[in-house]
DNA sequence: GTCTATAATTAGATAGAC
DNA sequence: GTCTATCTAATTATAGAC
C-alpha cells in the first residue's frame, strides 16, 4: 500500500546510518538462527533492520558473505565469554569454568549453536568453512585437555573424540530448542536458577573427580 | 535439454509405482534433515524419488502435510527401536537401556534429530505440532523416571526439567553434526566401536549409581 | 495416478537516479 | 550510501490432457 501510493513517498525518508552494517548483522543473527541460511531471505533480514534489500548487497556483496560476517561476529562474542579462562591454573577447575561459561553463553546467545547445527546437518561449503576456521581449534584444545583430565581420574568416561560434541549438545540443547523447552515447561522464559542448576549439574556430572580434589 | 527436445519425449516413460508415497517420504527425510522445511524444495524432493513435483501435491496435498507424514514415519521408527523397553523391571536398567538405544538410533537415523532441532529453533506451527504430539509424552515420562532415579541415588544431578534435552543433546549431537564430526576426526564414517563407547560412556556418566546396584 | 504446462509468488542480485 | 525499479531464476500449487 505505502509503496504503491505516490502520496506517501515521504513515509520512508532517505537516511544514512553509520551503524547499518552492525544492524544488518544483528538482524541476520536472528533470521539465520531461526530459518537457516537457505530458509532466510535477504528481504526479511533487511526489513528487520528497517533497511532495503539491496543494501545487503552493497554492504556485504552477497548473502553468503553476510552469513560469514554474522558467524564471525558471534564467535567474537564467544571469545569474550571465555576470556581469561586460560589463566586458571588447575586444569580441572579451568575445564569446569569452561562448562559453566558454555552453558551461560548458550542460554544468552542460542543463535550461534542454532546456526552451527543447521549448517552441520549437511556437508556444504558453509559447513566446511565454519568447521575449519572456527570449530577445529576449539575441538582440538578441548579434546587434549579432556584426555589429560581422564588420565588424572577427574573426567567422566566420554571418548575424547566425541567430548566436544557431547559437551556442546548437553550444554546447549535446552536453549537451541528454547521455544520447545519453554512450551514443555509452561514457562515464558528459562530463569537463571534453572540455568545455573544446569551448569553446576553438568560440571558435577562430567567431572566426577573434581570434588575429591577440592 | 531433455525437456526442451520434442524428440526425447520417451526419456521418461509414464509409470505407476504403488510405493511412490513411501519413496517420497524417504526422499523428504533426507531433504528436510539437510535443509530444513523452508530450505527444502518440493522439486528436489520429487527429483530424488525420480518423480515429478506435482505428484507431491497429489499424494500429500501440500508441502506441510508431506513434512508431517515424514515426521510421523520417523517417530514410528523410534518407537520400534524402543519396543520392549518397558518390560525391563529395574528402572535404572530400563533408563540405561533407553540411553543406549537413543545413541544407536541417533547414529542410525540422525535425520529425526536434525529435523527436530531445525524446527525447534523457532516458534512456528510445525514446532508446536511436533512438541505436543510427539515430544511431550516422551518428555514427561523421561522426567518422571529421572526424578525417581535421583531419589534412589542412581542418577546424576541434572535438573529433571532439563534432563530430556540434556540427554538428547549429549546422545545425538555427534550424529546430528556428523559431517562436522567426520571432518574433524578425519573419518569417512563414525564406526561402531566409537558409537558403542559413546553409549556406554553416557550410561556410566549419567547413572553413576548404577554400578553400585549391580 | 502420471505428466506437461503454467499460474502466482518470491528469491538474490543489479542498474541507475539521487 | 540510500533507494526505486527491475531482471532472471526458482518457488509452491493448480489445471487439464492422458
Amino acid at each position: 500500500m505505502i509503496k504503491a501510493s505516490p502520496d506517501n513517498q515521504n513515509t520512508r525518508r532517505r537516511r544514512d546510518r553509520s551503524d547499518i552494517r552492525d544492524l544488518l548483522i544483528e538482524s541476520a543473527i536472528i533470521e539465520f538462527a531461526a530459518h537457516g541460511f537457505e530458509g532466510s531471505s535477504t528481504r526479511s533480514i533487511a526489513e528487520r533492520a528497517d533497511a532495503h534489500q539491496p543494501q545487503i548487497n552493497y554492504h556485504f556483496a552477497s548473502k553468503f558473505q553476510l552469513w560469514r560476517a554474522t558467524v564471525d561476529h558471534l564467535f567474537e562474542l564467544l571469545d569474550k565469554t571465555f576470556s581469561g579462562i586460560d589463566e586458571i591454573e588447575d586444569p580441572a577447575e579451568s575445564f569446569a569454568a569452561g562448562i559453566r561459561r558454555l552453558v551461560y553463553f548458550a542460554a544468552e546467545h542460542p543463535h550461534l549453536n542454532r546456526i552451527i547445527v543447521q549448517e552441520s546437518s549437511s556437508s556444504n561449503p558453509r559447513m566446511q568453512w565454519l568447521t575449519e576456521v572456527h570449530v577445529r581449534p576449539r575441538f582440538e584444545q578441548r579434546r587434549k585437555l579432556w584426555r589429560d583430565l581422564q588420565e588424572a581420574g577427574v573426567a567422566a568416561p566420554i571418548p575424547d573424540e566425541l567430548v566436544h560434541h557431547v559437551l556442546i549438545g548437553a550444554a546447549s540443547q535446552p536453549y537451541v530448542s528454547s521455544s520447545e523447552t519453554e512450551l514443555l515447561l509452561g514457562l515464558e522464559q528459562l530463569d537463571w536458577a534453572l540455568i545455573n542448576a544446569h551448569a553446576e549439574g553438568l560440571v558435577t556430572t562430567l567431572l566426577p573427580g573434581l570434588d575429591r580434589l577440592r
